[in-house]
RNA sequence: GCGCCCGUAGCUCAAUUGGAUAGAGCGUUUGCUUGCGGAGCAAAAGGUCGGGGGUUCGAAUCCCUCCGGGCGCACCA
């Protein structure tokens, strides 16, 4: 498919040229061409302000200057027709056979590769997203974060980029240790002994069942073991809960990366050690800081504390400097609104390192809210509610988990309505999306029954508003995909996949392709129509990470 | 107190980052349809874009200020 917003970019950008030659306008500095889709019919399929904008530098009246353009636009397959309006835009119209070309386009592409655009050009991506610790279940906190990273990726994938997905963990320090001191407690109180959980150690039921597990498997001969011991034990059962969860979603990672491996390589003291040869750190009051404030940050940060670890942040740093050192071009970091303070000191101790990290692109969302009938659920470890990403997926499914996170912008405080996502009907947009392939799929198991194919069919047929409005509309998939990678935000497709499913179905209803009434050989184009019509609904429920059914 | 994010229709949210008359769904109201490709179709009402000021051809979007909410502000990760 054609990336239509570029293509008329490119149509303008010859016809500023032509007229310049022209002496239809004069020479001035021409700024980035912007091209979108007016709000009204009647102001064409694309627009663009660039006359006025231009109207400035070219100083002249931005009408003259959108007629001298619109003028001097070169023809294209896709270009009906220029027309200028208004202050001064200049609108397009696609020309309507092209359209209905498109039909073979968007089916000979398929459902996996529909709309793929170029922009990565074949460069390697990363994605690093999730990163939880191995000290609990998968909350619904992290929810949004795994969504997020993983249709992203998708997307980048679709946009040309080499994509890895990455979580980074921690399986060392006090966390753990309490987190295996917990878990021998639970064992040893399933012995009859008088073992206590640590005050701040892990209260949760999920350590019970895998001492219940330890017990069922080894009986009371661990009762000599160390916490180091139960700490592995520990980490290995809900490592392998969390991948189990992660995955109901279709959410899996090529890289698991250790922290610990930052020190066993030394690239951490390495770090620290070369921050204080190029100046950035100084001792006091016992500790070793970062001249954060060297950075235009508000204040500087500790390092190294005075018992003689590092603080997070120097593993951070080093974590990402050896992200950058595997030849990325492209570092996406998602996280939720608790890093946003810290993000910025990461990034200043990898500039201080000597390194560019303009590669690294943070992407910050807030938090989620759980809703039902109109009350908030209250995210506590209290009975009966809400905590784990399990528990969520069980009580609605894992494609309204995608779908419902997906469709918020990342920077909104979402509600999360339960209500709305179990529902099994049009009003949940995870069925009206869905339910928009199942009807293709229909369609074909009708057309199947009465000996009808699209073969050798001719889509010049098609000429009804409401199939060509929708071929128009399959036609901005590229750009979505464009828009969606270039700003990291991969709730455009959720929309837009959305607004497709408003337009199909009324369509769908109208519009019969097997009708007796229907001539034969518009029924054959019809069928092929909504065999694109299938392949756009089965491409966008892919990269959203859901299922396309046939039946529902 | 300081920093980051948010505030758009009754509710949940968009708005291609400074463009044309701010858009959807749900809910409400009104018709149609409910004999066949399950959960349908059409229309209407609903807005001081939190308040105020500024920047310019043009602001929901940028700047200042006030109000309200979220998240952070550790020698915890």
């Amino acid at each position: 498919m054609e990336l239509l917003s570029e293509s008329f970019a490119t149509l303008l950008k010859q016809g500023i040229e032509a007229a310049r030659k022209s002496g239809a306008l004069p020479e001035f500095e021409t700024p980035e061409i912007t091209v979108s889709k007016p709000s009204r019919p009647n102001q064409g399929d694309y627009a663009t302000p660039i006359a006025m904008q231009l109207a400035k530098s070219a100083k002249a009246n931005p009408r003259q200057i959108a007629q001298a353009i619109a003028e001097h636009i070169p023809p294209a397959p896709f270009l009906d027709k220029v027309e200028v309006a208004g202050p001064g835009f200049i609108n397009f119209w696609l020309a309507p056979r092209w359209v209905q070309e498109q039909v073979e386009t968007i089916i000979s592409e398929g459902p996996d590769h529909l709309g793929e655009v170029d922009i990565g050009r074949g460069q390697k991506a990363q994605v690093e997203f999730v990163s939880a610790n191995p000290t609990g279940p998968i909350t619904v906190g992290r929810t949004r974060g795994a969504v997020m990273g993983d249709t992203l990726a998708n997307m980048l994938e679709a946009a040309g980029y080499r994509v890895e997905r990455e979580y980074y963990f921690n399986n060392a320090g006090r966390q753990m240790e309490l987190l295996g001191r917990s878990l021998q407690a639970r064992y040893l109180q399933l012995l009859g002994r008088d073992a206590l959980v640590p005050e701040d150690g892990y209260h949760g039921d999920y350590l019970r069942w895998i001492a219940a597990a330890l017990y069922a498997e080894h009986g009371d001969s661990l009762a000599d073991r160390d916490w180091m011991y139960f700490k592995e034990k520990a980490e290995a059962a809900i490592f392998a809960n969390i991948r189990h969860t992660l995955a109901r979603l279709g959410v899996y990672f090529d890289v698991y990366f250790n922290e610990k491996s930052l020190y066993d390589d030394n690239s951490v003291w390495e770090a620290i050690e070369e921050l204080k040869k190029r100046g950035y750190a100084y001792e006091a009051e016992g500790a070793t800081w970062f001249k954060a404030t060297e950075f235009g940050l508000p204040k500087d940060r500790v390092i190294v504390k005075s018992t003689g670890e590092p603080t997070y942040i120097m593993p951070d740093i080093a974590y990402h400097v050896n992200k950058l050192k595997r030849g990325f071009d492209l570092i996406v970091d998602i996280f939720g609104a608790d890093h946003q303070d810290s993000y910025p000191n990461v990034l200043a101790g990898v500039r201080a390192l000597g390194y560019d990290p303009s590669p690294i692109k943070v992407v910050i969302h807030q938090f989620v809210t759980l809703v039902e009938g109109g009350e908030t659920r209250r995210m506590s470890t209290r009975k009966g509610e809400f905590v784990t990403l399990d528990e969520l997926i069980d009580e609605v499914g894992a494609d309204a988990v995608r779908y419902f996170v997906l469709a918020r912008s990342p920077e909104s405080h979402m509600e999360f309505d339960l209500e709305l996502a179990r529902k099994q009907t049009n009003e949940n947009p995870v069925y009206y999306i869905q339910n928009a392939h199942v009807r293709c799929a229909g369609i074909f198991r009708q057309a199947k029954e009465r000996g009808v194919t699209d073969d050798g069919a001719d889509v010049h047929l098609l000429s009804d508003p409401r199939e060509l409005a929708l071929i128009r509309k399959m036609l901005e998939l590229p750009d979505v995909l464009a828009h969606s990678v270039r700003r990291l935000e991969p709730h455009h497709i959720a929309f837009y996949a959305l607004d497709l499913a408003r337009m199909f179905h009324p369509t769908y209803e109208e519009v019969r392709a097997l009708h007796s009434e229907v001539p034969p050989e518009l029924q054959k184009a019809r069928l092929r129509f909504y065999r694109a019509a299938k392949t756009v609904f089965a491409r966008l429920l892919g990269l959203m990470g859901m299922s396309a059914p046939d039946f529902m």
